[in-house]
DNA sequence: GTGCACCCTTACGTTTACGTCAATTCTATA
DNA sequence: TATAGAATTGACGTAAACGTAAGGGTGCAC
């Protein structure tokens, strides 16, 4: 069995699809495209995220399957855990209106922004604090180097 | 063998410390008094970053376990890790300038303000990804509500 | 026929700062 | 003296998202 040679994807018989434009892909060229280790794709199958087809034992990857990498990425980009990607993801239903999802997804997008807003004030806390001790600390440098020039010149 | 019973630390007259106002202070109120737990206090020891006295089996601290305490919770508040914390720790010298101790703390705070710098971008980054594709969501499901009411009144 | 380049599964390791028992001992007090 | 309230030392558990071998298969360019 053949699979598109890297590098061309003309006139591909293989059995798997005969739609053309299919446009499978395997472990490898899916991680590079999308800055993943092979690792982190399979881990994110193992955890219901993706389901790719098989060609016997290889994963064969999918616009669908791209689709919902990019959702992953962007999920965990703002900081939601994969738990959450994939109980939004759950809901998803290509034949209904997906209320459901979305109402869920905006509620969970809720918490999630408030729980950023609240991580931006510690780290702002965090920096204030710092600068501050930073300056004592300077201070203390200074008037340990300083004596000897005092009332230099 | 009698410690300054709680509430009051007058007139003590134990034979671990004959210098009044030494002002020993067993795990539970001290961990009361900074609001860590008991466990917390023996980790930090288990890690070699407090030392108190001990009565028997009984860990007392001192005035100088207070002061260090305090360092490593405002170090813990900062994002600095234990081990950064015990470093820095470790320099100082009471007999000395500690030129070399506030030397290496400076540095350290340069390095973790600058990662807390771009933590905050991150955050700033995902807030606005977030918000934005709230927006969407929103509009899509008033999208789903709304053709009842598209020309609504 | 062999050496790569990819692919697969299984499964333990990593990181950090503690949490959470468990079993035991001390001791102050009613 | 019985009991409740501190403290002690182990020592395994936790969370999250993968990293990192180990051991093995397949096809293909030379």
């Amino acid at each position: 069995m053949k699979l598109v040679s890297p590098g061309e994807a003309a006139a591909n018989t293989n059995d798997i699809s005969d739609k053309a434009g299919e446009d499978l892909v395997r472990i490898g060229e899916m991680a590079k495209k999308y800055g993943v280790t092979l690792r982190t794709l399979r881990f994110y199958e193992d955890k219901g995220l993706l389901n790719p087809q098989r060609d016997g034992s290889t994963r064969l990857y999918t616009r669908r399957d791209k689709a919902r990498l990019k959702l992953i990425l962007l999920g965990r980009k703002v900081g939601f855990s994969l738990r959450d990607v994939k109980q939004m993801m759950d809901l998803y239903d290509p034949t209904g209106s997906n209320t459901k999802q979305l109402r869920l997804t905006l509620d969970k997008s809720e918490k999630q922004l408030a729980r950023l807003q609240k991580q931006r004030a510690l780290i702002d806390d965090a920096i204030n604090e710092l600068s501050n001790s930073m300056a004592s600390v300077r201070q203390m440098l200074s008037e340990r180097s300083a004596p000897q020039a005092s009332v230099a010149r």
